[in-house]
DNA sequence: TGTATATATGAATTGTTGTTCATATATTTG
DNA sequence: CAAATATATGAACAACAATTCATATATACA
């Protein structure tokens, strides 16, 4: 293994912690599709309106995620190549595990 | 994107969550390299050795490391073949956006 | 310009998680 | 078997994070 510096692993834990939240990964997984408004995302996923805004401003805030307004509605949608990568890599990981 | 059930979806958020440490990232960094003692990561990473224990007891629920025993020192090593990968994955991100 | 709709945000609350400290358990060795 | 060493664990505390609720901002449209 390469030598990481220690302000490398604490920004890797930071940005490992945004797919530890199963509101965010709902979401994240929702946008995997495609873009989305936030009143969809929050319908699709049955959450307040108001939760999905926090989220989605901890997300936007980290560069996962972009929004394009159109009129009133806000679109939502993945702002980072590698959020698939990850997640896939995690799912992979999961669903080995399931089959045992 | 496939459908993916709410359950994994969660399982998938928790499994995340291992990696969201910086303590715990550090401790499966290390390990990567090889089995160490809890007194030799606890040393190495400047931890005392009880942070270090309570961790490893997490990542070993979990069944991400494994324990084995060599008189009074256990040895812990990683368990699961799919930690470097993801944390290679994630790291790749981390080391791309530093370069902008 | 007033009303409705879409989204964002702040404050309070609640739940969760990590660390600390003290102590327990296990193993080796004198 | 007592003392030393290695690790584990429980309880208390502190820090943090997610949700809720109320409200603010922005846009569209009559």
């Amino acid at each position: 293994m390469q030598n990481i510096s220690l302000d490398t692993l604490f920004e890797l834990s930071e940005f490992f912690k945004f797919f530890g939240d199963t509101t965010r990964i709902r979401v994240i997984h929702l946008l995997l599709s495609g873009e989305m408004s936030v009143s969809a995302i929050a319908e699709k996923l049955n959450l307040e309106q108001s939760v999905v805004s926090h989220q989605l401003r901890i997300l936007r805030t980290a560069n996962l995620v972009k929004p394009t307004r159109d009129g009133r509605k806000i679109y939502y949608s993945l702002d980072d190549e590698h959020i698939g990568e990850i997640f896939n890599t995690g799912l992979a990981h999961i669903l080995h595990k399931k089959k045992g």
